[in-house]
DNA sequence: AATTTATATTGATATTTTTCGATTTGACAC
DNA sequence: GTGTCAAATCGAAAAATATCAATATAAATT
């Protein structure tokens, strides 16, 4: 069984289009906040959100130095969610809907 | 330039558990929403609303037959988003950081 | 034609998300 | 210490989403 909850949280990170080009951003190395707010007309308050979301979903990583924050990509959270992804969508035999009826009630997908 | 709107609606579809958890079931076969509605703890209209989110992704499809519609997952999309997660979350030379300060600012991704 | 069955739609409510301005925190410079 | 800068947090408002019960639609059955 899928661990649909870690990986659900990643699709919803990359579920808007500001984040998705934030993680496309930081694909060619780490940027401190600073620099990926220049590139976007929002907030401040609302950057350090995102950027909040995206670290809580794995994806991202933060780094503290001195009055910055960096931004870089995490490496296994990224292989792990593109496993997901194909478990979920590549045809296989033995998926949950060849289960008992009732599988899916009460178990981590319904919170 | 990706098509961030795109390929983040796909992953906003599966950005709920229920829905990765819908996916899953479709991987092995094309099911009816009453045999998807079997598995869950949810009420038929919400199921309904669901499975109108994924076709309207374009992750899933739907093919009405009689009184059944029955859901199967849509090849392409699937091979296209792959592609896209891949392209924003794999290490490169110029992606959009590297182009000019402001770049992101009135495009796709703000609406 | 009337009934049943599968699914979609509608209308309403509750929850979550997005966004901002204002404030706070913490590091650095003077 | 005081002021400044980067970033986080708080509080509030607006928008989007999830959910259900009720109703509508449309096909199959009687």
């Amino acid at each position: 069984m899928e661990n649909y909850l870690e990986s659900t949280k990643v699709f919803k990170a990359l579920g808007d289009p500001k984040r998705a080009m934030i993680v496309d951003m930081l694909s060619c190395g780490e940027l401190c906040a600073c620099m990926i707010l220049e590139k976007f007309e929002m907030s401040q308050s609302t950057l350090s959100h995102h950027m909040k979301l995206l670290c809580e979903s794995g994806l991202v990583k933060g780094r503290e130095e001195g009055k910055w924050t960096y931004y870089s990509l995490d490496a296994d959270t990224i292989s792990k969610t593109k496993q997901f992804f194909c478990n979920i969508t590549s045809g296989k035999e033995n998926c949950i809907c060849k289960e008992d009826a009732g599988c899916c009630k009460g178990c981590d997908a319904n919170e």
